[in-house]
DNA sequence: AGTATACATTTGTATATACAAATATTGTAT
DNA sequence: ATACAATATTTGTATATACAAATGTATACT
């Protein structure tokens, strides 16, 4: 990826502000290629997360705060997410026998037969975005994000 | 930052999916730095964005379209984006004379301005997420970037 | 027991973004 | 000149997200 051709520029920009630009353009590219692998399931990346999360658990519920604990991208309405994902089927909610502040939320088997290809459609997304990466560099670039 | 930290897991995780885990958490990390640096300032990282492009022009106006392709971030909205930058008063928006479907866009007086200190405030961000790298760290992490 | 405080989630509201359709203008072919 | 396609932007609508306030439940204190 050329950045300068993407942002179509030709003045020099100075290195700590060319890594965060540079670093915003990758972040949009991987996110088209993610959702376009997504779309057919008409799953947002962020219900596959969740989706991922509750398969996690291995039959145990979590409720809402262990899910937003666990979540990558932190989103102040975790409600209305999961309301999403009740609507396809492929989560149920309870509130929790123990503490009735609480919800418990499982994945369906429905939702996990789905979970099965939407895993096929990200390991393709996966292996088109890093196509140009050995293990090597895969190491190198996690190290780097160590820094951060 | 130790990404299985932050997302609370002790499963561990094959490198290609981790990477990009790993990315995304540095993006959000860096978003919520530099929206809190701007945000005394009322504009989001977006509008910043359009500001710096059109005081990139030089006097010269730029119409939707080159803000569109110059933007890091392309969105389906420069319209409503431009909008609220014209109500804060930091640009302003006329139609084009020699093609009038266009419409010239130039960046105010105040909108310089106010810019100016937005810079301090971004440059401060920049420091601040990046103060763990040096120059050589930068070069590798942008040579990374290039495989993508 | 009664009251205050903390906790977990939900709801309301404002703003942001994505996508498609509508509008206006220009260029081109007949 | 007229009709048609291409271009540039705007508008409508649905959905997503951020933030604050409201609701319901549990815990601690007197």
């Amino acid at each position: 990826m050329n950045m300068e051709k993407v942002i179509k520029t030709d003045t020099p920009i100075p290195l700590k502000q060319r890594t965060l630009i540079h670093l915003s353009l990758v972040t949009n590219k991987i996110n088209e290629t993610v959702a376009s692998q997504l779309k057919p399931y008409d799953v947002s990346l962020q219900q596959f997360n969740v989706l991922r999360i509750l398969r996690g658990q291995k039959g145990k519920p979590a409720n809402l705060s262990t899910l937003n604990e666990r979540m990558v991208t932190k989103m102040s309405n975790t409600t209305r997410l999961v309301d999403k994902l009740i609507i396809k089927e492929y989560v149920k909610r309870t509130t929790c026998e123990t503490n009735r502040r609480k919800v418990d939320i499982y994945i369906t088997k429905a939702g996990e037969k789905a979970l099965l290809q939407m895993d096929n459609a990200m390991k393709k997304a996966q292996d088109t975005i890093l196509k140009n990466f050995n293990t090597e560099d895969l190491k190198n670039l996690n190290n780097l994000f160590d820094k951060f």
